[in-house]
DNA sequence: AAGCCCTATTCAAACGTTTTAAATCGTGGC
DNA sequence: GCCACGATTTAAAACGTTTGAATAGGGCTT
């Protein structure tokens, strides 16, 4: 790779027009294409080729520029070197996160990957589930999917949350993730703790809401259920946006202050939220600081997700980082490894999460 | 496509536990597979063919659910129905909005997409190319990539710039982009506007600047060069990262800062900036926000692309949006159509950009 | 009755590999 | 002079499809 672009500008056609096969090589050296073709695959027969014809061979090959017909070694070997990758949606935030390391093994072993987007819909997804397997891939990476039925061929989910057969799960760890959120309140005074639950249809959803419960409950934090609304989300059939989200967020911040508000005063009942996600909690604080309240020293705001803009934001968001682009680079590694078929697999990858403090927290005043 | 979920699931393999293929189904009705063939194509010959022919092989197709070989057919008939897409990084802001459109129309037409980040190298980028073709796609898509000489296959460039053999460019229309953005401040009264230029490395950069030096000389705006400062980006062999360019855009803003600074003055020598792109003008506005200016009051910003978090900033930022996603959707079908190879193709498609005003402009105040 | 055109179907090659079993060819042992 | 043998190399099948040429049967014309 590296000597690539100082090479020559290759010819890959014949003069005669005609692609360079493995026949082009072999008749140039007055051998069979099945001996050309066992050399360059350095297939274990070819310790009994002596090494002068095995510089022939390589010599001949690399002046013709020959360059294998992927789809014939498919055929034949049953291997397509792909791998099927389905996301909600390209440009949603989570998905691209992990989409991002999901490149780095899988071509580095010769892999490429087709991608879908599924949009939430089950039937879109079943239906791309069979395209992909239509096109010989060879396995599939599901980011944010919610299936029933495994698929018939290795698997990995990403944010997954059954066991299912033949599925590896890479998931972060949110009893970790929800402690480091919770407990970072708890010590800067907090008590009385809003919530936006994560909406039925994400894959994340329940398993968060359930150790969030656990996790209160330890710290001695109530949960009063008028102030942990669900979010709706996208539902089926909507595209998956993030101004959605967002307006979703500004409208549940403004349900918070309503649900929460205390008679003649100012601020509401509580003094921070713990938002499903970042996209959300952005959209929360907006409500909150167009109802005049200040953040952190009303509110406390913390999200989930560390997306790109959390960072940036003003003021910049106190959130859990999901390292998705790890987790995308563990699928990629998994998925390699389980196709290089060596033994057992692991039914689930936890990645861990980490607490970044930023500005939208800070300690409880009680003015 | 609609009845797929309720379709009973598929056998997909025959009892021997190998493979339906065309042979299978040829053989369970004493036909060849080349009648089978020809008749699940819909190939002109078989119009020869009865109908009632046709309905047992069509019956018998489905009852074994009988899928093609996209291997063996692509290798057949030279089609692979895959087209490459190339960007930067996938996570990355400007990519991912186009790569969203990009599959609208594609996998309608029955194609999918490879994909690959040249991560701003062009050796990469050469390298992907060449692997890309050697998977027989039919075509690609570039997205934000140099390229000095045209890939062998039919090529689609989003913010391309050189008019290349075989080459259509997606671009959005610099001229009205920039119009609009100055003619804004210029109604809101802004006289001395500081810009912040793209990098070299960038598709857009130059193109960009000459249109900005065209249309500020036609509105009376006097570029200063101090208050002009190029971008570094990140060159070749870094990631690109928003992280890197919020950074880069928060020096930079420093660096106006200092070079517009008047003695005993607390503000500035330019009342307005408009940046290259909106993660750079995020950046700045931090900058300008840290220094103690206020925005808009003090300093108005306008941005370029109007990327997901700019509408959701604080303050809001105004911005020229570049649709993304449209820019996505032309290219797959331009691509499309000339795979389909109907005559010829535009060298240039040009979409248009909408200024977006929102709150981090204002009319300037001379107090 | 020969020739001919239709209709319905099939043959066989081709796409470019990989792989297994087998062919070829000295060579040395007996 | 025969045979086994190691060392090289190859023929041929297989992967599953598409397609242009070919076939077989039958009815129709002259």
């Amino acid at each position: 790779m590296a000597d690539l672009p100082s090479r020559p500008k290759p010819a890959r056609r014949r003069r005669g027009g005609k692609r360079v096969t493995l026949k082009t090589v072999a008749e140039m050296l007055n051998l069979s294409p099945a001996t050309v073709s066992i050399v360059l695959n350095r297939s274990p027969v070819a310790d009994s080729i002596p090494q002068e014809t095995k510089e022939r061979v390589f010599a001949a090959a690399r002046q013709l520029d020959y360059r294998p017909n992927y789809l014939a070694r498919s055929l034949r070997g049953k291997r397509s070197f792909s791998v099927g990758v389905l996301v909600p949606e390209v440009s949603e935030g989570y998905a691209s996160g992990v989409m991002s390391g999901i490149e780095d093994h899988l071509i580095e072993g010769g892999y490429f990957y087709l991608i879908a987007s599924h949009r939430g819909k089950p039937e879109l997804l079943a239906e791309y589930l069979n395209q992909l397997e239509d096109r010989s891939v060879e396995g599939f990476i599901l980011v944010a999917a919610q299936i029933e039925t495994p698929p018939r061929l290795p698997t990995i989910a990403v944010s997954g949350h059954r066991r299912l057969e033949g599925v590896t799960n890479v998931v972060v760890d949110h009893d970790k993730a929800v402690t480091q959120a919770l407990s970072h309140l708890v010590e800067l005074g907090h008590e009385r703790i809003a919530f936006l639950r994560g909406a039925t249809d994400n894959v994340d959803a329940e398993e968060r809401w359930r150790t969030i419960e656990r996790v209160a409950d330890q710290l001695g934090i109530a949960i009063r259920p008028e102030l942990a609304p669900q979010l709706v989300g996208s539902r089926y059939g909507a595209v998956f946006s993030p101004e959605e989200g967002y307006q979703e967020g500004y409208s549940y911040g403004q349900k918070l202050l309503a649900n929460g508000a205390v008679r003649g005063a100012s601020k509401p009942d509580f003094t921070a939220l713990f938002a499903f996600n970042d996209v959300s909690a952005i959209g929360a604080m907006r409500a909150f600081l167009d109802a005049g309240l200040r953040i952190p020293e009303d509110v406390s705001v913390v999200g989930f997700d560390d997306i790109q803009s959390a960072a940036f934001h003003n003021p910049s968001l106190t959130t859990v980082r999901q390292p998705l682009r790890e987790m995308g680079v563990s699928a990629g590694e998994i998925l390699l490894q389980r196709l290089s078929g060596r033994g057992s697999y692991p039914d689930f990858v936890t990645v861990e999460p980490q607490l970044r403090v930023r500005a939208s927290t800070g300690p409880v005043r009680s003015d």
